[in-house]
DNA sequence: ATGAAAGCGCTAACAC
DNA sequence: GTGTTAGCGCTTTCAT
C-alpha cells in the first residue's frame, strides 16, 4: 500500500460554516396548525405559576432571584419549576430584554488551529462576564463573511471579526448594524469601532533579523490572502526590514502552502516565509516529499505560533503573540466603558529547529 | 439609489459557535431603564409600515413573499424598509414560530482538527437545508458539556452532541430537553435519540491486523479519556483482535500525546497506537526529541485520518472515516421523519509511513 | 409581598 | 389586497 497523501479527502467544501442559502427572506411560512404554536410541548412559566398557585409575575420574581418574596411562596414556586423541568424561553428572554446575552465571533477558518484558539481564549473571557460565544466561520469568503457578520449582528450585543476579509465599505456597514463591533487583526477609521492588531510590522522584522543574522539572502514570502489587513502588514514590515523579499501567491491554509512550494523554489530561495504557521505546516510536507531538508537546504518560518508548531518536524520558528491576551483585550473592548482606540500587541520571535545557516549555496538564479 | 434588494432575496444561514455560561439559571436582571426596553435603536417593523403608509401585516407580506401584495405597495414597502436598514428582529421570529432554525452542536475540544472538520461539515450540511449552526466546545469537561447542552437545548430546534463524555442519566436529562437530540459516537438506549457511530471496532482490528501482518507484537495502545464511549470501543477492538495491547493512561490532545510517550516506552513497545490523530500528532514530537526514529525504531498510528495526518513527518498510518459522511448522515437524523435507529459508518485503513516492521529487536523487558 | 396587565417585535387568522 | 387583532413567553410597572 502506497504512503501516498489523499487528495480526495480534502476536497473543498464550497459552504462550510456559513452558507448562504438561496431562498425568499423569510423561511417557510409556520407549518404548525395554530394549535400547536407553542414552543414543542416545553414547559412555561404559566406551567409552573399554575403548580405553585401564584401569579407567573411571581415565578419570574422567585426565579430571578433578588426580589422580595416570602421564603414559603419562593420554595413552592422552585419545586413547581423543578418538577415540571422549566426552563425560560431564551427567545422570549431576548426579546423583552433586547439583549441576548451574546457575542458573535467571525473567523475565516475554523479549521485554523489559531483561530480555534483565539476563539476559545475569548469565548472563556466571555463566559466569565455571563456570555455566550457564537462563532461563524467563512471560508475566506469576503461576502460570506460579509453576509455573516450582518445576520449575525441582529442576535448578538456585541460582534467580534477576526482578521476580516470583506472591504471597509462593508465593515463600516457591518458597524452600522451591530450594537457593538471590535476587531481583531484590522484596522477600520470609524468612531465606534474597536480593534486589537498584532505588531505584524514588528514581527517581520523580527524574523528578518533573524534570518538576516544567519545570513540568509534570497528569501521568499509566501503570500495570504490579498484582502487580509494582516498580510498587507507583513509586506510593509519586509519593506521596512531593507531585505529583497521575493513574493509568492499563496493563501491562509495548510493546502496552500503545500501548494505555492514548487512556485517559490524557482526563485531559488535559501528561507521561505510563510504567511502563518498553519500554511508554514503544508510548506514542511511538501519539501519532504521533494527530499528537500529543513533547515539545512532551506529555512522556513511561520507566524502565529499556533500550538502545533512546537511539534512538527522540524519545530517552527516563529512570531508569537499570546492567544490569551489576544482573547482578553478583545473581551476589554466590548464593556461599555471601552475606548475605541486600537490595542496593539506585539510578540517575540520564537526560535525553533527551521531555521539555519544556509548550508550550502543553491546555484546562483539563473542568468537575466 | 435603490438599486438592488439583495438581501431580502437571501437569507444568510451562518453556523455558530456558542459556549455556555457557567452561571446559574438566570441572567442578572434587566439594567436598562424602562425608557430603553426597545432593542437597542433599530429599526422595527412598525417604522417600515409608518414609512410606506401601510399596516405591519402587510410590510411582513411584502418581505416574507409569496402573499398577494399588489405590486405598487410591494414597491413602497421595499424602499422604505431599504431606507431605514430594516431586519427583522429574530428572537421575535424565534418566539413566534417556536423554532429558530438552527441546530446546536457540541465538541469535546475545538482545537481538535478532527472536530473542527466534522463541524464545517454538519454546518454546510444544515445551512443547505436552511438552519444555522451553533457550536460550543467544551473543553473536555462533561459538566461543562451537561451544562452546554441543556442551554442550548432551550434554543435549538436539534442538537447534536459529538462523543460526548458525560454520564448516560445526565445524556438522558438531554434528551428530554431537546427538541431532537443526534449523537456522534456515542450510544445510549433511548427511545428518540439518533446516533451516527463510527466502526472503531472495526478499525483497531484494521490496525491491528495490519501491525501484526508487520511484525510487531508488543504494542501500547494510549487511552483517551475513559468516559469517551469511542474509547471503549477500541478498548473492545483490541481484546477482540487478540493481540496484547497494554494500555496506558493519555487523553485527547496533542499534549496528552505528548506527555504519555514517556510512560509508553517504558513497556518497549515496537508499535504505538494513539487514541486518535491529534494525539499521534504529540506522540511523533516527543519521540523526536528522544531521538526515537520512526517508523524505523517504533511505528505509530493514530485514528480519524485528520487534516493534518497527511502532512506529518513521517504520514500517519491511521483509520479514516469520512467527516463528510459523518456530517451527512448526522444531518439525515434530524429530519422529522429519521429513524432512531444508530447508523453504523466504517472507515478504511490508510497506511503513510508511520508504521513499518520492527527493525531492530529492542532489548526483552526486563527479567520479572 | 403579590397579582393584573402591558408590551417586547413579529406573523397568522380573520375580517372586510 | 389590506387592515385589525391576537398572542408567542417572559419581565416589569403599577396597583393593591
Amino acid at each position: 500500500m502506497a504512503d501516498r497523501i489523499r487528495w480526495k479527502r480534502e476536497k473543498v467544501y464550497i459552504a462550510v460554516v456559513a452558507a448562504i442559502v438561496p431562498r425568499t427572506w423569510s423561511n417557510d411560512p409556520v407549518r404548525k396548525p395554530t394549535s400547536d404554536r407553542t414552543s414543542a410541548g416545553r414547559a412555561t412559566i404559566h406551567d409552573v405559576a399554575r403548580l405553585a398557585e401564584v401569579s407567573t409575575a411571581t415565578v419570574s420574581r422567585v426565579l430571578s432571584g433578588g426580589k422580595p418574596v416570602s421564603p414559603q411562596v419562593a420554595d413552592r414556586v422552585r419545586a413547581a419549576a423543578q418538577e415540571v423541568g422549566y426552563r425560560p424561553n431564551p427567545a422570549a428572554q431576548t426579546l423583552l430584554r433586547g439583549s441576548s446575552q451574546t457575542i458573535g465571533v467571525v473567523v475565516p477558518d475554523l479549521g485554523n488551529p489559531y483561530f480555534a484558539e483565539i476563539l476559545k481564549g475569548i469565548a472563556a473571557e466571555a463566559a466569565g462576564d455571563g456570555h455566550h460565544t457564537l462563532v461563524a466561520g467563512t471560508e475566506e469568503d469576503p461576502e460570506q463573511e460579509y453576509r455573516s457578520a450582518i445576520e449575525l449582528a441582529r442576535w448578538v450585543d456585541g460582534l467580534l471579526l477576526c482578521a476580516p476579509r470583506m472591504s471597509a465599505p462593508q465593515l463600516k456597514e457591518v458597524a452600522e448594524a451591530s450594537r457593538r463591533l471590535v476587531l481583531i487583526n484590522r484596522v477600520l477609521r470609524h468612531p465606534s469601532v474597536g480593534a486589537v492588531v498584532v505588531d505584524y510590522h514588528h514581527g517581520v522584522r523580527e524574523l528578518c533579523a533573524h534570518l538576516a543574522s544567519l545570513g540568509h539572502e534570497r528569501i521568499v514570502y509566501l503570500e495570504g490572502p490579498s484582502t487580509a489587513w494582516s498580510d498587507q502588514q507583513r509586506q510593509r514590515g519586509f519593506r521596512a526590514a531593507g531585505l529583497p523579499v521575493t513574493r509568492v501567491a499563496c493563501g491562509s491554509s495548510l493546502r496552500d502552502g503545500y501548494a505555492a512550494v514548487d512556485e517559490a523554489l524557482t526563485h531559488e530561495p535559501t528561507a521561505l516565509i510563510a504567511f502563518n504557521d498553519h500554511v508554514a505546516v503544508g510548506v514542511l510536507s511538501r519539501l519532504r516529499e521533494l527530499g528537500i531538508t529543513v533547515p539545512d537546504d532551506l529555512s522556513v518560518v511561520g507566524v502565529d505560533d499556533a500550538p502545533m508548531s512546537a511539534h512538527t518536524d522540524p519545530g517552527l520558528t516563529t512570531y508569537a503573540v499570546s492567544t490569551v491576551e489576544l482573547g482578553r483585550q478583545a473581551w476589554q473592548h466590548f464593556s461599555p466603558t471601552a475606548s475605541t482606540a486600537t490595542t496593539h500587541l506585539s510578540g517575540e520571535l520564537v526560535v525553533r529547529g527551521s531555521t539555519a545557516r544556509p548550508r550550502r549555496r543553491r546555484t546562483v538564479k539563473p542568468s537575466r
